[in-house]
DNA sequence: ATCGATGCAAAAGTTTTGCATATAC
DNA sequence: GTATATGCAAAACTTTTGCATCGAT
């Protein structure tokens, strides 16, 4: 799952000339964000984004606000999607990967990344039985990861 | 999805077994959260589970702390099942019924409910493939529900 | 009588908003 | 120069916690 189709220079462009074309304006804090998130693989609160430029950027100031409307613009645009954490928020990743579902362990928090082309055909026709545009699916199977159970014993 | 598997005497008598045997007391606060939620098919936030008990039932005295409190208890204890949404926090339904996952309308917030074979089978297949103990599971097909597909054209 | 449960209010988090200032265009 | 974006601090929410009191057993 590590594979990015576009590089960072497609995607920096692909995200200029959204903002061109809604009469935003490119800023460097729009940027970091959507750098950071390119680059880290991962799944990041807006917290943790926020503490990451804080860190390998000293110079640039930014704000937990900035963060939050960067992301919301930038999932408004699909450039990045996220994932709920019940009541504790979401985490945000890349959108432009390749699409995967999430295995996520309820011990150590890791969250492992799947693709499966049987669940992906199933979602279509359940969406198209029920009458449903479908404009996004998610899955998350929970529970605990090879790791977690080897060190608590099973 | 309507046919609940047990009846409410059932489920509170679970409900009161359970209780005894982890040496915690029945009140009628946990008793009205674990019927509101019985009885009325639905999906519900912490909040809108304490306006119904304090509208169905004006002479309890109940505070959101207990909602909040009496939720964890019952998810612990699989009587009830929550369904997150974003930073907005979580929604709770009964959790004994037959399994099912979820259709979420984008557009009027409306729930659906469905139950598919095939993915319940690949969830399994998934998890053993990545050696994950799997203990939970979550599918939403999120998009535009019939109804409001045709409220605002396609 | 004991010990857990409750309500309330305060605290802790998280996310959003208002506003004066800064910056892209 | 104008309009949008930003940081900051305050506000708005949601959820949790401390504590005195209540109530189930």
């Amino acid at each position: 799952m590590e594979t990015q189709i576009l590089t960072y220079r497609e995607v920096l462009d692909r995200f200029k000339k959204l903002l061109k074309s809604n009469n935003l304006k490119y800023t460097k804090q729009r940027e970091l964000i959507l750098e950071i998130i390119y680059n880290n693989q991962g799944h990041f609160t807006p917290e943790d984004i926020y503490n990451l430029i804080k860190q390998s950027y000293p110079d640039i100031r930014i704000g937990i606000a900035t963060i939050y409307r960067t992301l919301t613009l930038l999932e408004d645009a699909n450039l990045v999607t996220s994932i709920s954490f019940g009541a504790k928020g979401k985490k945000y990743e890349f959108g432009l990967g390749k699409h995967h579902d999430h295995l996520v362990c309820l011990v150590c928090g890791a969250i492992e990344e799947f693709y499966d082309e049987t669940i992906e055909n199933q979602q279509e026709l359940i969406a198209k039985k029920h009458n449903f545009k479908m404009t996004n699916h998610i899955m998350k199977i929970v529970g605990v990861c090879k790791n977690c159970q080897s060190k608590q014993g099973s």
